[in-house]
DNA sequence: CATTTTATGAGAAAGTGTTCACAAGTCGCC
DNA sequence: GGCGACTTGTGAACACTTTCTCATAAAATG
């Protein structure tokens, strides 16, 4: 029960609540392991075995319940809570992740955004005033967070991850294309989708 | 040699493209299997053999020439050309997208730009003209795109998304969270970093 | 109320993927 | 010119994933 999970399934039951999280935003409330695998390109009995690990979570002949297989995906994974995050940079894209409730939505609330333009320190972004980068690691400390998103210029990405382990994050998404240096107990993770782009046209041309 | 590449293979081959591409870049001439697999978040054996399931690349005792296995990974993936797609959404993430050489350093270039807001269209956004989201289709195939963008609004995801397909394309990248409906032969890859966040969390948590 | 349709849950087996451990090649330095 | 540090490539073991299959259960139909 409390094993540790695969990557793989981790990954794939992220996938679920993801869909499972828009699929009840849109008024769903009943959903079938055919209907979750063709959202997550994926085969339906491997949705069946990846939940079933867990118990017993559908009804024969009718599917499963949008409500309650969220909350139990979201008891697998730990992730029912509301966590915050810090984003650095505030130009074009992070006032597209500010203003988009992409984060919100799956309980991920931003607590400060940072920039270093001092034209746009102390303007406001959706809800939030725009803070010094600065002072990046001291109000990372202070609002406790651990995770932080990178949405600078590549050239600023290195020095505005630095500030983000000063101040304790440990998880970090990186938008560019930047390789950082961090230390050993903090992750990055890449969102680049011209690599996924790769690959994909790999499988269209083949 | 010319079979199909499993899924897992091809994901991390695009990866290591990516990790290659920004390493020449920033002026790296030879990496090790280790560096490698320090970007990649993955095993250093692992990129060993994914490697040496198609050649000696490397040299012992030295590691791999950056250039030489760049070009080795695009043979293997038939991606060394140069690709057009389509953006529909010409705001703050579209801009964000054009702007960024996140396509351009890896051979996709963006053939056109759509938005339906009429203040915006005939704009310029970095080299390009904004065009009207009614032509979507036609122009799509006047191009022959066959990759497209979707930095819309999440209620004009799915619309977008149909006049996309009836252009012709086949690999769609949806930025919103709207879950799409589209033939079977079209395939959608969202990007959604809340995904990838929620297990991260998990490993950090565990 | 019996029959048909739909969809889950799980056994079992085949298929893949991952990692360890180490032999072998390369380079620079003394 | 040989020694030591480094790094690749791969056999073999292990672990995990995926898929086929079908019994079972609920709902819809007539
Ligand atoms: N991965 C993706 O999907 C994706 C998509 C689009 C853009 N991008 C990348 O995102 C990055 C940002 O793009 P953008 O269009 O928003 O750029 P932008 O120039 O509009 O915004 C960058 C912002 O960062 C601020 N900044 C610069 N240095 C800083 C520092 N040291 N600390 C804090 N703030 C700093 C600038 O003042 C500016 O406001 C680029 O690297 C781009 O390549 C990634
Ligand atoms: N996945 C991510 O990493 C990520 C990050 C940030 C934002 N987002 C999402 O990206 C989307 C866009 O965000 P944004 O901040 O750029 O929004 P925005 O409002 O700035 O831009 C949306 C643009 O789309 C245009 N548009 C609306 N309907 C259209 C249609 N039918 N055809 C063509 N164009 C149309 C609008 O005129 C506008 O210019 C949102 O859905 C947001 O949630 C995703």
């Amino acid at each position: 029960m409390s094993e540790k999970l695969t990557l793989g399934v981790a990954a794939r039951l992220s996938t679920y609540l993801r869909i499972l999280t828009q699929s009840r935003k849109q008024g769903l409330q009943s959903i079938s392991s055919q209907e979750i695998s063709e959202y997550a390109n994926v085969n339906p009995t491997q949705v069946r075995r990846d939940l079933s690990t867990f118990g017993k979570f559908g009804k024969r002949g009718v599917g499963y319940n949008v409500d309650s297989l969220l909350n139990q995906i979201q008891g697998i994974l730990h992730t029912g809570g509301v966590h915050s995050l810090a984003l650095v940079g505030a130009g074009n894209l992070g006032t597209a992740i500010v203003t988009s409730s992409i984060f919100k939505d799956h309980g991920f609330g931003i607590a400060a955004v940072f920039d270093r333009d001092p034209a746009r320190i102390g303007e406001k972004v959706g809800d939030l005033i725009i803070e010094d980068a600065a002072n990046i690691a001291l109000r990372c400390k202070e609002l406790g967070v651990v995770l932080g998103v990178l949405a600078v210029p590549p050239e600023s990405a290195q020095w505005a991850a630095d500030q983000l382990v000063a101040g304790g994050t440990k998880i970090i998404f990186n938008y560019t294309e930047t390789l950082l240096s961090v230390p050993e107990d903090v992750t990055i993770h890449t969102i680049n989708p011209a690599e996924e782009m790769l690959y994909a046209l790999y499988f269209y041309l083949t």
